[in-house]
DNA sequence: GCCGTTTTCGGCCCGACTGTTTTCAGTCG
């Protein structure tokens, strides 16, 4: 079992002792040990089975959850979670991801209502039975209802790092096999699709020719993780994974696998709209090859470069592939030049120790110095958040001044190892970076002093403008909006774009917000505002947050505003998923033109200043 | 249930907001 299961499962285990109204700090131990045990980047399984002492040092993980984890690895459950599910429903776990439900409203549904499930629930609703019971009326039930249909709207798909986790898990597993070369994932996760229904894996290689391709296929329907196989064909094994996870793998000829990799790739309107095109010109497409229509002679099929070369297109970045006028841009030659991430300088929202961040500020700052960034921003939260051990004006001047001496401290030791090592050292200035060898004061990466302020109900920032004043970036971001209306949403954002010192405006983010396009404002009111204000639109990576889609991201654009993406890193772990951020970016046709920490450091700080 | 210690037990992140309330419990981050 990985890190990531045995998470779930103490985590269900602190939700079901939530409903059973616990001990708070119990529960709060294992939703600890489920944070502890997901970060980790050891395979806890295995140190269960080699060395269990090590467990008790992870922080977090004490005697009982040690043996927790070791009960998991044996039995697959463990029994404090069992004994729950005797008295609850697996089902109620599921109500708890509803908007609006916590654990006593479960616990007092079921406890008055027999209600288990959503759809014993919305029964519920529909029949008024809500509203007899104390602390709810009207408006409660209709909350629920909304949140049910929105919590059904993507019920059944996943994330996209989960699903890319489980397609290099396969690939791994597949590359192991002699005579397999290539395995690509299609579908929506190459097209980077925020979600994704299921995973279509294509592999190919000189053993997935026609007559030769059996063994692999056996192998591959051996892959331990299957929790049930759905089908096994000649060159096809489809697969449910233990999460729901649903898989396609195909072993295709390497002569057909451009044209496969098209054809899995879509989206469907891409791909009709291709064949029509293919069809005027006298050829036929379909995922084995592009051939004559008049003789069925085989024009192109290994690569998609080809297929898309020989219909007069340049090829068309997967991100693209939606209908949305990439076609005509590739035939005409004027496909943009996507951002890719080497062309990010800088990560600059990141939360550290000082509040609900896992590292220190130099610690974050080594972490970006090794990707290669020339700066970073710490933005720690403000005091509203007061969860997270939020910043008053007194501690975030403090802050202030310790950001300032770590990216001091940095240079110091970087001109030592200098004077010592002058050549080839990793430390090296890049060339571009910001100062040149004739500045003394050269700094190896810039590290920006900032904040995550909050938006109160009256539309102003919660930290004073004097202390805003001293930052170089200031993002705000609307955490306490979820129940408000969208005009009242809209209109507190847009009293907070009236302050001077706001550089960024940030997103509304919630465990129970799954959806990226359900942001809960009037975005083009809230872009044409931002534009006018000069403030910058983030664009967060993390790929568990609610944040702007493609389509909210091109109206930015269009708007006139500037993008920012960062990670909101809460762990030097956590600046890799910067790399989904960037194919959300690249699905709105972006190039580095339209984002703002493509810039060096001085000409960033220069344009979030200009106000 | 974890941690840090005062090696045996007490402390453990807290404030805003909402709905249905006449004083607060529940949810959220």
């Amino acid at each position: 079992m990985d890190n990531r299961q045995i998470a779930n499962l103490l985590a269900e285990t602190a939700d079901l002792l939530e409903i059973a109204a616990g001990d708070p700090f119990r529960i709060r131990s294992y939703r600890r040990a489920a944070e502890a045990v997901e970060s980790s980047t050891i395979p806890l399984s295995q140190l269960a089975v080699e060395d269990p002492k090590k467990l008790l040092t992870i922080a977090g993980i004490g005697k009982g959850m040690a043996a927790n984890i070791l009960e998991i690895e044996k039995a697959g459950t463990l029994p404090l979670r069992e004994e729950l599910l005797v008295k609850y429903k697996p089902s109620m776990l599921e109500l708890l991801k509803l908007p609006g439900m916590g654990p006593k409203s479960v616990a007092l549904f079921w406890e008055v209502l027999q209600v288990a499930d959503i759809d014993q629930l919305e029964a519920a609703i529909a029949a008024g039975k809500l509203e007899e019971l104390p602390r709810f009326g009207a408006k409660a039930a209709e909350k629920l209802k909304k949140g049910i249909a929105e919590y059904r709207k993507n019920s059944g798909r996943f994330h996209l790092d989960d699903a890319e986790i489980a397609a290099e898990k396969i690939t791994a597993y597949l590359l192991e096999f002699p005579g397999i070369d290539r395995v690509t994932p299609a579908g929506s996760l190459r097209r980077g699709r925020d979600t994704v229904g299921d995973l279509d894996l294509l592999a190919t290689g000189p053993i997935c020719e026609e007559d030769k391709v059996g063994p692999a296929v056996d192998y591959m329907a051996a892959y331990p993780p299957i929790a049930s196989l759905i089908a096994k064909g000649a060159n096809k094994v489809s697969f449910r994974l233990r999460s729901g996870l649903q898989v396609d793998v195909r072993l295709l000829p390497q002569g057909s696998y451009g044209a496969a990799l098209q054809y899995f790739t879509g989206s469907k309107m891409h791909n009709v709209t291709v064949r029509q095109r293919a069809l005027k010109r006298g050829y036929t497409l379909s995922e084995y090859a592009l051939a004559k229509v008049e003789d069925g002679a085989f024009v192109a099929g290994a690569t998609e470069e080809e297929i898309y070369a020989a219909l007069g297109m340049d090829w068309i970045a997967p991100e693209l592939r939606e209908n949305n006028g990439e076609l005509e841009a590739a035939l005409e030659h004027r496909l943009p030049q996507l951002i890719t991430q080497a062309d990010i300088r800088g990560d600059v929202h990141m939360h550290t120790v000082a509040t609900d961040g896992s590292n220190t500020i130099r610690e974050m700052a080594e972490a970006a110095l090794a990707r290669g960034y020339e700066y970073i921003a710490i933005t720690d939260h403000s005091k509203n958040l007061a969860m997270t051990n939020g910043l008053d004006d007194q501690r975030a001047l403090t802050h202030i001044a310790a950001i300032r001496q770590v990216e001091r401290d940095m240079a110091e030791e970087f001109y030592e190892r200098e004077k010592r090592e002058p050549e080839g050292s990793p430390l090296k200035p890049r060339p571009g970076s910001s100062g040149t060898a004739t500045s003394p004061r050269q700094l190896p990466i810039r590290v920006l002093a900032g904040i995550e302020v909050d938006i109160l109900a009256d539309g102003q920032l919660d930290l004073a403008d004097e202390t805003l004043a001293q930052m170089d970036i200031v993002i705000a971001s609307v955490h306490t909006l979820f129940s408000q209306s969208i005009e009242e949403m809209t209109a507190r954002v847009l009293r907070a774009l009236e302050n001077p010192y706001l550089k960024i405006l940030g997103h509304p983010t919630g465990r129970k917000l799954l959806r990226r396009d359900a942001y809960q404002i009037h975005l083009p009111q809230i872009f044409q505002a931002a534009a006018a204000a000069g403030v910058a639109m983030e664009h967060n990576s993390n790929p568990n947050r609610l944040d702007l889609c493609d389509r909210d991201l091109k109206m930015a654009k269009e708007a006139g505003c500037k993008i920012v993406v960062n990670t909101d890193a809460h762990h030097t772990s956590e600046m890799e998923n910067m790399r989904y951020g960037i194919r959300q970016l690249r699905r709105a046709w972006l190039t580095k033109e339209d984002v703002l920490n493509t810039l060096p450091a001085d000409e960033f700080l220069e344009t979030v200043k200009r106000r």
